[in-house]
RNA sequence: GCGUUGGUAGUGUAAUGGUUAGCAUACGAGCCUUCCAAGCUUGUGAUCCGGGUUCAAAUCCCGGCCAGCGCACCA
């Protein structure tokens, strides 16, 4: 089996994810996934790197609703931005967008290109023979009622939804700039087709950066020379090389304009590595500036070479300008100045269910006697396994006192069905990262054996130190050769 | 969305119009063994959904849903 479809088969055996949802019901709706009990402790470690990073780069966290009026994303662009204008073949009925076909429109207009594509007799780039009569309006949007009529949409990024914040906010750093805040939650996006599995679905959850920033921050930013020595996997636009550039360096040498911009890349690429994803198969690829986001300045993706997708973008990292505050200003009669300036916006942003997909999918390792995930320390879904040797003498007993025990602290489970080698195997195929084996010994000793899964090696501890020592383990405070 | 291939226990598969829907693995119970997927006994569990043809459908036909691939769309 491939690797690509063994982590597939893997996510669906052991309860990673699951899906099309609602699965019972006629195979499920395209682009919408359960995550299983495996899947979502995984999630929420790989939610929690986030969390707990950003806010160690003094990011503070928010929440706002999911649902907002029409009249935000008229305000935010979303309603033209995200709206296609798209058309048939009378002939091959492939789909084609009305601007592609025509790129000299301005007045987009329904009623007006359909006439415009009849007069002008254009032919199908596909088949070269049909020709083109109606047009469809698509917007990625989700649309819901709020009461009885009032138009609402489901939001397509939680981004927007924090910067309606922005007076509030100013208020809480104290008027003082640049300030950070993030925010974790779903967005929804109505794709025609989605495809390639949990990377792109029509619900999924977003973590998103935002720093907030006057133009006298953007090249004189602190934080950027506390990591100047840090390198970054760049991959500028046009080129088709990775180069490993000092951060302190990516001005200088024209990668990107802003140090607060780069800093912010900084930080997103560190991140990642924390999660730990292998150095080589990371790169910060710069996008082609004629196929900017309608609200971006400059963008780069942290892209993760996975086996089955190939480059996946995980994150973006977009200069949003002051686009946005100045819409939301002028859209909401709202004052989003400071001194007179609309502050700068910079963004991170994560989408979590591809990263841990594609996290589970770069830990997996097929050594020639077992399959296991090689996770960084804290991040196996599964902390700790307790067994015991063998259901007699007692070992059963102690070992299921010992996971009482652990299971206050940890993701724990407890085992004791078939042979130790097939126990251990089990929890080596869902990368729980350390066994603990009740023996003969254990009994008189009060000590227990504790395995790691990438060596499969073997020491013995006390047991009043075990979940000492777990807790240390799983940190990364100790290493198990420290034991 | 269009085209194309496909959909059988949790997973991988067998059965081409008539089988009690077979096998492997997984999972449960028990025995034995005990530190790296051993063995034995036993059990659990499937024809995607809806219609049609037929005495008879997992199998043939139609529609839907879902998946893979190509195009298109999307970041």
């Amino acid at each position: 089996m491939k690797v690509e479809d063994k982590v597939l088969d893997l996510a669906k055996r052991r309860g990673f994810v699951w899906g099309p949802s609602p699965n019972i019901y006629e195979g499920g709706l395209k682009g919408f996934y359960d995550w299983g009990p495996l899947g979502k402790l995984l999630k929420n470690k790989v939610e929690n790197i986030l969390r707990k990073g950003f806010s160690g780069f003094s990011f503070w966290e928010v929440e706002c609703p999911t649902i907002m009026p029409k009249k935000v994303w008229e305000a935010s662009g979303h309603m033209d931005g995200l709206i296609d204008y798209v058309t048939y073949c009378t002939k091959c009925k492939s789909a084609h967008r009305v601007d592609h076909l025509m790129d000299d429109i301005e007045d987009f207009n329904q009623k007006k290109l359909g006439e415009l594509l009849r007069e002008r007799k254009i032919i199908c780039p596909s088949c070269k023979k049909g020709g083109f009569e109606v047009v469809e309006k698509r917007n990625l949007m989700m649309k819901t009622k709020i009461g009885l009529d009032q138009e609402a949409f489901l939001r397509p990024e939680t981004a927007t939804t924090t910067y309606l914040l922005f007076p509030e906010l100013y208020r809480f750093f104290r008027t003082k700039m640049p300030f950070g805040v993030f925010q974790s939650g779903k967005a929804y996006r109505n794709e025609i087709s989605p495809r390639q599995g949990v990377f792109r679905t029509r619900e999924f959850t977003q973590i998103e950066a935002q720093l907030f920033l006057l133009k006298e921050n953007f090249n004189d930013y602190e934080k950027f020379n506390d990591y100047a020595d840090e390198e970054l996997p760049l991959m500028k636009y046009g080129f088709k090389k990775i180069e490993h550039i000092r951060l302190g360096d990516s001005i200088k040498k024209k990668f990107m304009k802003k140090e607060a911009y780069a800093f912010m890349n900084f930080v997103a690429y560190k991140l990642i590595k924390d999660m730990g994803f292998d150095s080589n198969k990371i790169r910060i690829r710069q996008h082609n500036p004629a196929e900017l986001a309608f609200y971006a300045d400059d963008a780069w993706d942290i892209e993760i070479n996975t086996e089955r997708h190939g480059w996946m973008e995980l994150c973006g990292i977009h200069d949003r300008k002051d686009y946005d505050l100045k819409r939301h200003a002028e859209f909401s009669k709202t004052k989003m100045e400071v001194q007179g300036e609309t502050p700068t916006i910079l963004e991170i942003a994560f989408g979590l269910e591809r990263t841990a997909y594609a996290l589970l999918e770069n830990s997996l390792v097929d050594d020639k006697d077992r399959d296991w995930l090689n996770f960084k320390q804290g991040i196996a879904p599964i902390d700790i396994a307790v067994f015991p040797l063998m259901k007699k003498e007692g070992m059963d007993d102690l070992a299921k006192e010992l996971f009482s025990n652990l299971d206050k602290d940890f993701a724990c489970v407890y085992d004791d069905s078939g042979s130790i080698g097939r126990r251990y195997r089990r929890m080596d195929e869902v990368g729980t990262s350390f066994c603990i084996t009740v023996d003969h010994d254990s009994l008189k000793e009060n000590d227990v054996t504790i395995r790691e899964v990438s060596s499969m090696k073997q020491t013995r501890i006390k047991i009043s130190e075990v979940t000492k020592i777990v807790k240390d383990l799983i940190s990364g405070k100790i290493s198990f050769e420290d034991l």
